[in-house]
DNA sequence: ATGCCGGGCGAAGCCCGA
């Protein structure tokens, strides 16, 4: 079961670079980040025509996460636990049936924090305090799960171009980098990492000042996977190739391949 | 380069991203 996450920075503007790539890499599951729009706007015949069940937990302008599936999803669950007064949509969560094990599966578009002198830097911090809090309780379970997303968080040194131009932001800050760890420790597996030690692969270049034909990017899209999901991981990448086309998106998919 | 692109909103120019 191969199972994609990708920050498409508006499913509106980039609908045909999302098709082309479905087509091209036939994803089982794709967790979209930064939809930017509400649940009745997203295009959820188009996508089904391409044989994806759809489900969406949107808002107007900001934010926005989907997830599609080839296989039935059940318990489709919008919102990450922990503050009722949150209503950015940043999290939704799935079981997509199997052969074997279902999995579990959430699309997560964790918050930017800068600047880091602020509120939005306290949001981001807590809103990984609850990521780990929910995470907990995940791994009670004992089954098999994906967190697939844009995390915000450069995990070290080796997963950005100039670690010295981003130690003051808020996706490279102690910080938020321990926070990471912290979910890292309860027994997650960055699947990318699992299967490749080499440092500066990226799955982010900014739209400025040609970072991408510079290879100016950053690692910030991660799978992570629970110890039943972890024993299943065949293989992971990150595809940089939708980053070549016109109008891109400034992410790329990232993907991991789990036995059926 | 604390805004160089790019998207939303809405119809100019500001907010936001990472």
């Amino acid at each position: 079961m191969k199972i994609a996450t990708w920050n498409v920075n508006s499913i509106k503007a980039r609908l045909d670079n999302v098709r082309d790539w479905l087509n091209m890499a036939e994803p089982d599951v794709l967790c979209m980040q930064e939809i930017k729009c509400i649940d009745e706007n997203f295009p959820v015949e188009a996508l089904e025509d391409l044989g994806y069940n759809v489900a969406v937990h949107g808002q107007k302008t900001y934010n926005g996460v989907a997830i599609l599936s080839k296989r039935p999803m059940e318990d489709v669950t919008p919102g990450l636990p922990g503050d009722k007064l949150d209503d950015q949509a940043r999290y939704l969560e799935v079981v997509v049936s199997s052969n074997s094990a279902p999995v579990r599966v959430a699309a997560i578009y964790l918050p930017n924090g800068n600047p880091v002198h602020g509120p939005k830097f306290a949001y981001k911090l807590n809103w990984m305090d609850r990521l780990i809090q929910h995470t907990r309780k995940l791994l009670t379970y004992e089954e098999s799960f994906v967190l697939a997303g844009d995390y915000n968080v450069i995990p070290s040194a080796d997963d950005v171009h100039d670690p010295k131009k981003w130690e003051a932001d808020a996706l490279f800050k102690p910080e938020s980098r321990a926070k990471l760890y912290t979910l890292l420790n309860l027994g997650l597996t960055d699947a990318f990492r699992a299967h490749h030690g080499e440092p500066h692969r990226y799955s982010f270049w900014n739209y400025q000042a040609g970072a991408w034909p510079k290879d100016h990017g950053i690692r910030i899209d991660h799978l992570l996977l629970s110890p039943p999901a972890a024993d299943r991981l065949i293989d992971a990448d990150i595809d940089a190739e939708p980053r070549d086309r016109e109008k891109p998106s400034d992410h790329v998919p990232v993907w991991c391949k789990l036995e059926d």
